[in-house]
DNA sequence: TTCGAAATGTAGCCGAGGCTACAAATATCC
DNA sequence: GGATATTTGTAGCCTCGGCTACATTTCGAA
């Protein structure tokens, strides 16, 4: 078969590679408010013995009105269970969503150390980060970190 | 002066601190989309001479009329301006801006390229991941690639 | 020069995630 | 047990950034 009837390489034009990374980055965004919930909801009930909303609104530093609504939307969408006035619980699907982000989030705050930024630096870009950082990348923080 | 009449350390409960953290991920995504605009913008100017809402459009993958409505808000925040059909163009502090986003754009993408994630990757990574990286952080990039 | 295509702008809708204010339920303390 | 404080929930508002549909303006080609 000549190669003039081969199908195009999927080679995007770069137009498009770059409209797709941008919707991307925007579908990530779109999670990232489930992600942060679900690991702070895990580590208020490992801590604490549970997560009640008003505990969940004061880590995050907004009203309890607004934590509310955010819950609601997990429970929407399967990840908590909540029991009036008994706080909030992660479903399965909760409880992996919220093991994998804290795990992604040790290693993003561990490689940022590792590279030399300031501890305290690490941490506060490590929140927003997070939730950028595809398997793949990931992969190459835990290889980078293990080698050293 | 004795101890104990010295100001406290201005170490925060750790409960006030994460909050903090969240704070700044947040305020950080309030701006990501203008750093994108006006990076793209200047891009765009450099490459094609002019800046058209309907290319802006297409290279964020988004409707001409979102592209737009956030061009309003470039104008508004003083970061651009445009005449009708005439494209836009990045005020002084639009320019500087998209210098600065644009060299932070590179070197979040060189970094991760040096950990060792793959080129595509570090590309669609590196579009979300640029909007969280602070002053601190980055100076630790730019070391960690210039020792290499 | 005229007319159709393309670009631009406007209007109106939506959901997410902020907020304040108020209402109701529960917990706590005397 | 009853008053008070805390917690929880609801209602209603806002901005942002998506969208579609439609109107208008400009461009380009016949
Ligand atoms: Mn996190
Ligand atoms: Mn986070
Ligand atoms: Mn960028
Ligand atoms: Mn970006």
């Amino acid at each position: 078969m000549p190669d003039k009837y081969r199908s195009p390489p999927p080679t995007l034009p770069p137009e498009q590679a770059q409209a797709e990374r941008f919707e991307k980055a925007r579908s990530a965004q779109a999670t990232a408010v489930l992600e942060d919930y679900a690991e702070l909801i895990s580590d208020l009930i490992a801590t604490e013995g549970e997560a009640r909303p008003t505990d969940i609104a004061r880590r995050l530093g907004v009203s309890h009105a607004t934590a509310i609504k955010s819950i609601a939307r997990l429970k929407r969408e399967g990840l908590a269970t909540s029991k009036l006035y008994r706080g909030v619980f992660l479903t399965e699907a909760g409880e992996n969503l919220a093991r994998r982000s804290r795990a992604r989030h040790r290693l993003v705050v561990d490689l940022l150390v590792a590279i030399g930024a300031p501890r305290a630096a690490a941490e506060a870009d490590a929140e927003g980060i997070e939730h950028h950082v595809s398997d793949e990348t990931l992969a190459a923080f835990a290889r980078y970190l293990n080698r050293k």
